[in-house]
DNA sequence: GCCAAATACTTACCTAAGTAAATAATTAAG
DNA sequence: CTTAATTATTTACTTAGGTAAGTATTTGGC
């Protein structure tokens, strides 16, 4: 049976793919993607961000916020406000969505905790362990070039 | 410190963007992307398959891999066949390619295997372990639903 | 104070992956 | 044997993510 012949990166990338799909579908019926959630829900925990400053937390490229964003925003859940810089654009969620925002927290990590991943906590926190010593490495490699 | 806040699930988008990022980025003096890679590294292994095999065997919808294929075909390292059912187009590596292939294998697996993870032989292993142990359950949720 | 460099964001264009619907070929039903 | 259902692939359209280049504002050099 060929099934471990298909590397750890084939697997990680089925995985988070298939993990999304589930989100996406989990979330749908608030017509959001997982990646929109993701930018309200960190402007939740950490109230009104910088573009800048959400992309540097999420890990990705400034192009990518600014698509999200303004996806977001022409629906209603957030707002752009100029900084006193003007370059920036200081983003809120905005006070209509608050509520259905808890709403979606709510339904959405306990479908995390019991269902998405199906490990046990102790396996959860060893991926945890692991994902994040990958990290770390991350930083490193470039010592070797 | 907050940075275990980034839920399990964001933790492995960035891992896994970031690992395809590097994949990318080596596979770049070939003209290739990793998902491009993925499909003849695929068709080495398993010998010419339809495009239905391929995209059951990679886990992704039939749209995606007639994408890829077509570009690869497009750039001369995929010939697309037809089948006994003229339905079916059974897709083989071109002789061209091969050498090309066998190049890259070897460059890529050493650099998979020595550098990309930063994780030990063990780590690896329980890495891989967890993958697929989630992988299984995925197919159980629909009981629950 | 003015012009060059840096910074924040946006636009344009690339690939990946998904769903829904179209097309072509095969199989099944009658 | 003709028609309906199924199957394999493709097309069209969506979002996500990336890089490169453009715009607007701010900062620094002089």
């Amino acid at each position: 049976m060929e099934r471990s012949d298909h590397n750890i990166l084939h697997l990680l990338n089925q995985q988070v793919r298939r993990l999304n799909q589930r989100m996406n579908e989990k979330l749908k019926e608030y017509d959001l993607y997982m990646s929109q959630w993701v930018i309200i829900y960190t402007l939740h925990t950490m109230g009104p961000m910088t573009q800048k400053e959400i992309w540097q937390y999420l890990n990705v490229e400034a192009p990518t916020v600014t698509r999200t964003i303004t996806r977001l925003e022409e629906k209603g859940w957030l707002v752009r406000k100029q900084g006193a810089d003007k370059r920036q654009r200081i983003i809120h969620i905005s006070p209509e969505a608050e509520q259905l925002r808890d709403e979606i927290s709510t339904s959405i990590r306990k479908y995390e905790n019991e269902q998405l991943l199906g490990l046990t906590k102790e396996e959860e926190h060893q991926l945890r362990h692991l994902l994040e010593k990958m990290m770390m490495e991350e930083g490193d490699l470039n010592a070797e070039d």
